[in-house]
DNA sequence: TAGATTGTTAATCGATTAACAATC
DNA sequence: TAGATTGTTAATCGATTAACAATC
């Protein structure tokens, strides 16, 4: 990848932030921005700012600060929105269904290819306009098309064998939303949405906070 | 709350992980484990599990280890899964939906009790037995009963509006789906689940591993 | 030019890891 | 007792913040 050196996770999980922030700035036709500004909106340090963008590159003027479109422009093409990913869910329950109708995903290079499910009820319908289809296909489905992204939205018991399944086949991403950790020998990536994780933080705080 | 130093959101973010892990090993019938065996399994040091639990107390016994049972009880007392949680879930689209027919939240500490929604059409009917109410009788519902977190699936451009009706009902946690930043005055804790950000995240980490 | 603000180096802070005495 | 493993202190590492020279 173009990129030399090794960013650490820590900002690449800011990038997304950056890129929402800027969209705003956008919307609100906002030409220019210095880091101390754009660090008041968004609640961090300046510095840390200026640290952040810099690891790809210098996108600033000095006595200026950052033009918003252009630096807009840089977070997006690092972010690689333009590129496209193909996608598809697996698992066609509320989860996998509320991920098909989410229309964002597209805006930042992610389309929705295909739905598969093992229910013989559900197969053959559309979710947004996106067909589900048996398991049973998978295999030919992904030969016939380049996948990029599983997103699995299986029930626990399964997500194990159907992550072994889908990387088997070649899918390097795995959007795992099973609160069960993948550990997968070959080279894939996962991204993970713990959700119970999340909520139990939430509880965890209220109750450190006193409420 | 009983726990006196300050604990680093680090450590609390982890917690949850324990609690998996600790849960399996129940499951497969372990009785006893030492920090370095559980740092294999969960990938992660010995030095930080041990630390990691000495922020809340000495559960383990030199020489022997940790038993599986009581280590557990301990990190569920920490996360307070024995406390109950009442929540609502404001907007009853597909997200909403899926998090009402979540089953593992109940088994958690939250029960969720009432769905809000604007649309008529889906007012005063149930989604996995619970209702859909409208959320002109928010107000009053929250008056009789006790509401300790809004899970808030609305639109974009719903969220800040509803996410300040919210707490000045008196709620105190807010669990947001939505891409958009909350910034609240008050002592609202709030807990993000950015999924377009994970997945552009996701995304990032393909490229820059050359996929 | 003077003022502003970056890019970048240095200082600080916090989190992780290592080491080991305490002790079961 | 001897061996194992914790709890905890010290060392290291990495991330954040501060400072400031470069420069638009």
């Amino acid at each position: 990848m173009p990129e030399e050196k090794k960013i650490s996770m820590a900002v690449i999980r800011r990038l997304p932030r950056y890129f929402r922030y800027l969209h705003d700035l956008i919307k609100m036709d906002i030409k220019r921005i210095s880091s101390r500004e754009l660090s008041e909106r968004m609640g961090i340090t300046a510095s840390q700012i200026r640290q952040d963008l810099n690891c790809f590159g210098g996108f600033g003027q000095q006595g200026y600060g950052y033009n918003v479109e252009s630096l807009f422009n840089e977070i997006s093409r690092i972010l690689g929105v333009d590129n496209r990913f193909s996608c598809i869910i697996i698992g066609a329950g509320n989860m996998g269904t509320a991920l098909a109708n989410y229309e964002n995903f597209r805006n930042r290079g992610f389309d929705i290819i295909a739905i598969f499910d093992v229910d013989p009820r559900k197969i053959g319908g559309t979710v947004n306009g996106i067909e589900i289809m048996s398991m049973d296909s998978l295999e030919d489905f992904v030969k016939e098309h380049k996948v990029d992204i599983a997103m699995l939205t299986v029930p626990n018991t399964h997500v194990t064998e159907v992550a072994e399944k889908v990387t088997s086949l070649g899918i390097k991403g795995i959007w795992n939303f099973s609160p069960h950790e993948l550990r997968l020998g070959n080279g894939a990536i996962i991204e993970n949405v713990h959700l119970s994780d999340s909520l139990m933080v939430l509880g965890y705080r209220l109750r450190s906070a006193g409420y």
